[in-house]
DNA sequence: CTAGATTCCGTGAACGTTCACAGCGTGTTG
DNA sequence: CAACACGCTGTGAACGTTCACGGAATCTAG
């Protein structure tokens, strides 16, 4: 039933002319005459000839595609906007440049060796890494295998081996500190992220540093990102300091856990426990009282390290790693 | 710096035998010498040789490749949970069987011109349709290409031409209409999809299934999915029926919307109005009070998808659609 | 012991491109 | 007019596989 699709042998027979010429008409170059551009045209369009991207792709010694690496292990992607957005803005300018996007996980050491076969491979002429944590040895050898790659958010501990574009994780937490202090909080708590991504680093940072020797370790509780880390997280900050009157989650989706805890304990958010989250992501306005959070630039971000990934494509020895400032998005909870 | 990929020159070369041979023992040929298959795994592992892909999809005619296709215009990746499952469930499914996943977006016609020509170009074997809408033109452009393609939930019109795996909708409607009646509710209103998507069609269908002629138009308004979609419904049905006492949203994200206005017009959750949702995603546990709804089995949509997508491309003529059974969560809003 | 099957292996052709090279007119320059 | 540059075109080789074919060796059966 499969009908053989038309070859450029195919369109110079039609054109009358060599494929040598078609050739040189499908990559754009300058010397072909007018007369013999127009019949190629035209019969490219008549035979409804779309080039062979394997037969290209050999010749070229390329692969003519991107592999984005996911490296959450379990059910996460949903739970964080940066993907979705991430994947958008990946497949839109990778199209612009006749590269494909192929997914990959990387959530054990199988997967993580399916994905070095494939790049060793010649499979991929660079990889996207998102959420990648501390210490994955993908990143070591995509380095040592010369593999132009870059990260959606940096690898804690490799900021200098992968580029990457990102928020301002740090003056970010900066930015929901002081606004809690500026509304009158005084005993105010932390959720963190897990401690080997910069969101879960980076974010305390800011805390701390806003706070100085306040942010007593009896103040900060680690989550993993989950709603019921959130809540667990929560319970233990209630249980060891009863009478805090305010918790920044690391997440908003922690913050929503969090909020569960105070009101099963009876506080009342934001008159007793003011709670501030992060991400501005689509929980934040389905929570009561609506979140107060920070806001990442996605859009922004996610473009930024598509061209880095581009650049370095294309040859660029070394780029710059990119961060962006985040805003303050007031709502109710604070 | 690139340096040269060993070929399978190479590694037949260093096991001293044929490349025909080390071609049967990458293929799994079953005509080779146990002393042959050794010293060629040896001689693989050596070189550190992996297949070039294109070569390989070159003579075979073949992409190696399924595309999936993002249908929805806008940023609406991500408030769907089905997709994260259906893309991790589809990369694993296909990894196994040596298929890579590549990602296209199909928002404008623009977009779906360079779905078409990518796949009528054979750079991909089948392809995965996610959330599409009725009337879209791909999927007749599919059919007519003898593209294997599938749906992950049905194509409305198209039932017939485009396989597919989804749940019971109209099915896990009536389990959540029942349910509310069973609690005591008389005036139930719902808040539907859009109605060129099955979720929006048959969950309605099945709302009207149950109520009869109870379900008059006065009762059911329309949303797109969208948590301020939900609002909005919300104050129509509050403003048309005052005395309303229980709402069906057809999504947990436009519950989460319409609890929002509910709470904002002074009516208490669950005492007031019952709430009922559906899908069972991230937001139904963020929500006060916990949000009643209708779990889609997705894991097992998502395995159902991709194995239908196998099954064409391994040459069946027709396979079977398959709809799986909800299950109802009770939770604190109905 | 011979005929035929079975198992294993090597070879050449093909897949559809690109690219370097060579060739051919025509125009320009000395 | 010779020499040369320039614009354009065709050709052969190469990219790294797979696959069909055929030959050699071994095994089985009559």
């Amino acid at each position: 039933m499969r009908v053989k699709r038309p070859t450029i042998h195919d369109v110079a027979a039609a054109a009358g002319i060599s494929r040598g010429t078609v050739s040189r008409v499908l990559n754009g170059d300058r010397y072909v005459s007018p007369a013999a551009r127009t019949a190629i045209e035209r019969a490219i369009a008549e035979t409804g000839y779309v080039v062979n991207r394997n037969a290209r792709n050999l010749v070229r010694q390329r692969s003519g595609s991107v592999v984005m690496v996911l490296s959450e292990p379990h059910e996460k992607l949903f739970e964080d906007p940066n993907y979705s957005t991430t994947i958008r803005t990946a497949i839109r300018r990778l199209g612009e440049r006749d590269l494909s996007l192929v997914m990959m996980i990387a959530g054990d050491d199988r997967d993580r060796e399916q994905v070095l076969r494939y790049v060793r491979g010649g499979h991929a002429d660079g990889v996207l890494l998102l959420s990648t944590h501390a210490g994955d040895p993908l990143v070591d050898s995509l380095h040592s295998g010369h593999i132009p790659a870059v990260s959606c958010g940096a690898v804690i501990g490799r900021e200098s081996v992968i580029p990457f574009a990102a928020c301002d994780e740090r003056g970010g937490a900066r930015q929901m500190t002081e606004y809690l202090i500026s509304r009158g909080r005084r005993k105010i708590a932390m959720i963190t992220g897990p401690m080997d991504t910069p969101g879960g680093i980076q974010r305390l940072e800011g805390f701390a540093d806003v706070l100085g020797r306040k942010a007593s370790t009896k103040l900060v509780e680690h989550g993993d990102w989950t709603h019921t880390s959130g809540e667990l997280a929560m319970a233990r900050l209630l249980e060891r300091v009863p009478d805090l009157d305010a918790v920044f989650a690391a997440s908003d989706v922690m913050a929503s856990g969090a909020m569960h805890t105070l009101r099963a304990a009876g506080r009342r958010v934001p008159d007793d426990v003011a709670v501030g989250g992060f991400d501005d992501s689509s929980v934040a306005i389905s929570t009561h009282p609506l979140l107060t959070t920070i806001r990442q630039p996605l859009g922004d971000i996610a473009e930024e390290t598509v061209r880095l990934l581009l650049d370095l494509i294309d040859g660029a020895e070394h780029v710059e790693s990119v961060t962006l400032p985040t805003t303050l998005v007031v709502r109710d909870s604070a």
